[in-house]
Formats: structure tokens, sequence, C-alpha cells
DNA sequence: CGTGATCCTGACCAATCGGTCAATAATCTG
DNA sequence: CAGATTATTGACCGATTGGTCAGGATCACG
């Protein structure tokens, strides 16, 4: 029922769909959306222009669709925060899977952070409507956690953004933590222990 | 002797690069380098694209000349840490200046952000030198700190980080960050608390 | 007042961009 | 194999872009 209407797609068109998104994926996050050239994807997937046209209607066509494609993988972490868990761990975890997001897939936290900067005119309508309840949906269940005493009483939504911030920093801003730190250091296992002693100390009731 | 080369600026020209650099902030921290126009940076300043031109040779030299000049302005709380002061109070200050920071000057938070998400093509040299000697300054003093027992250890580095990716985070993703708290909400009033909160949790000895 | 330096702009240019189209090649189906 | 569908591309188009240039307006100053 969820494909009912569309038509089925040749193994060609799953094929270049994909390697198109793929190369897209590549010049979005690197150059955003209007540093990137459909030229530059076209080739960076073997392809023409005309070709990539032929596949995906437009330019926003395609940033479109990764964008749609990736949220839900992006915010999956956050809904498997169980409730029926240690808080404190549930917790952790979601740190630490958000954290490893990063490190494995700094496009797609790259992509994300030039929408959100350029104001979202590709996200508005999922800002305000389905983000907003995944992001109550947890709320609630830190508001609960919150009130039996298992866990220090803090803004849930602010502790929210700083998770989001703090891991998501070391993938768009690679290049300056690299920078200050310097070589021969690895910033994900750095990140990793300092931001649980973060976390631990923060919420522990 | 810091200016001794360089030819005296008429008023005239005092006025118009300020005019043209205040819309070129607009426009380079709305839409990024590439998503900014010289015509749109004209119009903004209300004068002709040749006379931008008459004034920044090229596009490039007004961002260049945008980063250099409010480098300076942005890392200026960093060097305000005194080594003197009272370890968990000093940094406190820092943070909610740096809040304050991104409350009244979203547009340079947003400016730096395009930059170093592209790669800083335009700060490296900084980043692997200015830059890395003031926190290296500034890590010498916590470090100091924590040994003589009034600062809980952390990585220095990374408490550097999520100062600046938390407060910057209000800045930078301010439209998600509305999105998701609803109307009725001061994003930079409840960060100050939450802020507050987190550090004396965290750095308390 | 006049004259040289500064300031300003309309018109223009080459390059690049997103996108179209007609024609050709490859693939699938009976 | 035949015919229809799908896949692919070179050539092209209008719009936009960063930047140039020649000439005119304005200003500072003796």
């Amino acid at each position: 029922m969820t494909d009912a209407a569309t038509p089925p797609m040749t193994r060609i068109q799953q094929k270049n769909r994909e390697l198109i998104l793929q190369a897209a994926l590549d010049a979005f996050s690197a150059n955003g959306f209007r540093g990137a050239t459909i030229d530059q994807i076209a080739r960076a997937a073997r392809m023409s222009k005309p070709n990539v046209l032929y596949y995906f209607g437009s330019k926003d066509e395609i940033h479109k669709t990764l964008l749609t494609t990736l949220l839900d993988m992006w915010l999956a972490p956050m809904q498997q925060i169980d409730a029926a868990g240690e808080p404190l761990a549930e917790i952790l975890q979601y740190v630490q899977a958000k954290l490893q997001m990063s490190r494995d897939f700094p496009r797609e936290s790259r992509l994300f952070a030039y929408e959100i900067l350029q104001g979202a005119p590709h996200l508005t309508e999922i800002l305000g409507g389905g983000l907003r309840e995944i992001v109550d949906r947890t709320v609630a269940v830190l508001e609960t956690w919150m009130e039996e005493g298992r866990l220090a009483r803090v803004e849930p939504r602010h502790l929210i953004f700083s998770i989001w911030s703090m891991t998501q920093h070391y993938a768009d801003f690679e290049i300056q933590v690299r920078a200050v730190l310097g070589p021969g250091h690895d910033p994900y296992q750095e990140g990793s222990a300092f931001l649980d002693d973060l976390y631990r100390k923060l919420l522990a009731p």
C-alpha cells in the first residue's frame, strides 16, 4: 500500500538514481545547494548532464529527495530511546549513537547543516511538523524520568539541542576541530569520553 | 606603525566601504559565499555594482575583508578569560558572553559557520595559526586550574568545542530551535539558564 | 575658478548555470 | 527478429554571474 501508485523501477533506474544521489550528496555537502552544480554531479556519477535531469526533473528535486530520504535515518537514534530503559544509560547511548553518526556520515550532517543555515527552505513543513512531534515524544519521556527523580531536572528541549550541537559539531566543523587539536588526535574518540563525562555529571539525579 | 604604508581614506571611502561590508554581511550570512551576489550587495548598499567593485576589487576581497575584520571581535571573549580570576566564574562568564554574541550578532556567527562548513578556504592559514595559539593559551590556563584542583578535570579543548558549538547553535540553527520550541519561548534566556547549570555541574571541582 | 584626483555608472563581455530538445543508442518484450 | 519502450547524449538556449571599461559627475584644493 505504500508504493501502490508509483510505477515499478527498472534495474537501470534504481542503479542510476542511487548513483546520482550519492554524487549529489558529495556535492551538496561540500558546497551547499547553490555551490553544487548539476555538471559536477553528472561527472561524479559518470553520466551526462541531461541524463541526470532525465532521472530527476530538476536540481531542486535531487536535493529534496536527498533531504527527505535521509531525514528518517538522521532522526532514527532519538526514536530508539526506550522509556522503559534506565534513563541515564538510554541518554548516554543516544549521545554515543549521534556522535558515531557524525563520524560515519559527515556528509549527511553537513547536508542538513547547510539546509538549516539557509533557513530550511526545503524543510520548513517538516521542521514545524514531524520533527516537533518526534521531539515532543522524547521530551515527554525525559520529563517523566525527571519527575520520577531518576534524572536531574534540566530543560529537556535544550538538553536535546546540546546533544545535537555538540555531536554534529565534530562533523560540520571538522576542519576547525582538527586544526585546533593538531595532528595525532582522534576527535571522535576524545569527544566520546568528554561527552560521556559531561552528561553523566549533568544528568545524574 | 600599523597603517604606515596604507594611503589615508577619504570620508567617502570610509562610509562606502562600511556600507558595502554591512550589506555583504547580510548577504553572505543569509546565503553563503556562492549564494550571495554582488548585485544583491550593491542594491542593499544603494549603489551600482561597478561602484562596489571600485571599493573592493572582487567578491572574494569583500568576503575576506569581512572574515578577517570580524574574527578578532569573534574571538575576543575567550581572550578575556582571566587566569587570576575565580575559575568557574570566569568560564561561566565566557559562556554567557559567547551566548550573547550569538543573540546579538547572529549574522557573524552564520558567516563563520558557512566558511568552516565550506572547508575554510579563506581561513586555513588562520585556523592552523592564530586560532590555535589563542586556544592554546586558554588551554594552558584551564589546565593550571585543573591541576590546582579548582576545576574538574576535563579535556580542555573539547570543553572549548562544547562551548562554541552549543552557543553558536542558537544562532546558526535558530530556525530549527524556534521550530522545536514553538512560539512563546525565548531561546536565549532558556539557553542561558541551561548552559549555566550544565557548566556548573561539569566543572565544579 | 579651474584642474587634477576621486567617485560613479550604463553598457558590455565571457563564463557558467539550470534546463530543453531532437536524435540516437540500448534494452526489453512478444 | 521486430517494434516499442527506455536510456543517453550533443547541441543549444535564456538567464545570471563576476568583472571590465570608457566616459561623465563630483569633489578637494591651489
